[in-house]
DNA sequence: GCGCTATGTCTACAGGCGTATACTTGGAGA
DNA sequence: TCTCCAAGTATACGCCTGTAGACATAGCGC
């Protein structure tokens, strides 16, 4: 039985002709997609550049490597689709807005092209300077992010463990499909959720 | 540059000539390093057999293929080597417990022979048989075991949020390696994560 | 209208993967 | 001691990967 790769999908209609900049922009957003969808490992150029219209050697020549397309891709994704964002609520309702953001984007139709979920493969590859590129990118962003937001006492290890609680959720519920968390419906999650979150955001207070 | 993979270590000494028995288990425990260290797509057949000091087709004429490998590897992990065990201590004490379980096998200096990590595991993969091999073994094992200890209303939404967030920070923690919990002590860890758990241990009762 | 450069494609390579087939050899039963 | 089956190895195949180098062409500046 060969390795499984998802199957390639037919190129969108390309009005684009010429424009490096227009071209650049459609390889990252594929690879987005493609990253967040099936991991590091499971994207490959091809598939990556055949969702953009173009050939795989447009992908090395823009962005020089696989490796260094991945770190572009999750720095975009983590900047503009992230549930860790910079205009989060007031730290009495933290607990709530993570939860629900969690879980909105955990959705089986949600469309995957989420920095969060980027920030659970960057672990689960096999290359060690990939996840060493993603946990870089996770504490400039997210972490960090929420670092600032959280203030009081500990706030980096609280943090880290919200984004933990955060990630293990997402794969938990969207990569492996464990049956309570995706047949369960939010509003019951949200229920136990959210002051779960809020103890720990309430902990260095 | 190639696809990176873990570097063959050299075959260790084998007193063992010609004992079925015994090269089935050496292969099993062997798989159970590989997959638990690099991951399902990570670890190669090749490298699995090397390490057991047998070759390749060795493996496939044992357990019929890479895929039934990995599902025999996860049960017996599972069975034998996870945080999550039928012999738990009772409800009060449990949120510390699993705390201190995790965060002792999430070491750097551990030995990564753990049920739990297989858990993280079985989601970072390409294959999406691996993926439903790895979800059921979780139901049946971890889950199960956890939903029974934990008695109450939404018990099985309850401990697969527990398995959340234990697979959340054995991904941060250890393979991720992010920095505050990676250089916290356990003992600064531990005040944190186990009222948190211990928070959903309690919500049913 | 013409030419040149940026933009994009084609072909190919070296290596790794899982595994199927054919072969060799150890060691217990007669 | 000889035989024969199980235990283990060697070789190879087909496929896929990331990427290097040579080639084609669109479209802007003149």
């Amino acid at each position: 039985m060969p390795a499984f790769r998802a199957a390639k999908a037919a190129a969108p209609p390309k009005p684009r002709t010429r424009n490096a900049a227009a071209t650049r922009e459609a390889i990252l957003k594929s690879a987005r997609k493609a990253f967040a969808a099936h991991g590091y490992d499971g994207a490959g150029v091809r598939e990556i550049a055949a969702n953009a219209g173009v050939t795989a050697m447009l992908v090395n020549r823009y962005f020089g490597s696989k490796e260094q397309l991945f770190a572009e891709a999750i720095d975009d994704a983590m900047s503009g689709a992230s549930v860790i964002r910079p205009d989060m609520p007031d730290l009495e309702m933290l607990g709530a807005y993570l939860a629900a953001g969690v879980l909105a984007t955990t959705r089986p139709d949600a469309t995957p092209l989420d920095g969060s979920l980027m920030m659970v493969r960057s672990g689960s590859t096999t290359n060690p300077r990939v996840i060493e590129i993603g946990r870089k990118q996770i504490e400039k962003m997210h972490l960090k992010t929420l670092t600032t937001a959280l203030k009081g006492d500990n706030a980096a290890e609280r943090a880290a463990l919200i984004l933990s609680l955060i990630a293990g959720v997402q794969l938990m519920r969207q990569m492996i499909g464990l049956t309570p968390l995706a047949k369960t419906s939010p509003a019951a999650l949200q229920k136990l959720l959210a002051p779960m979150i809020q103890h720990l955001v309430d902990a260095g207070r």
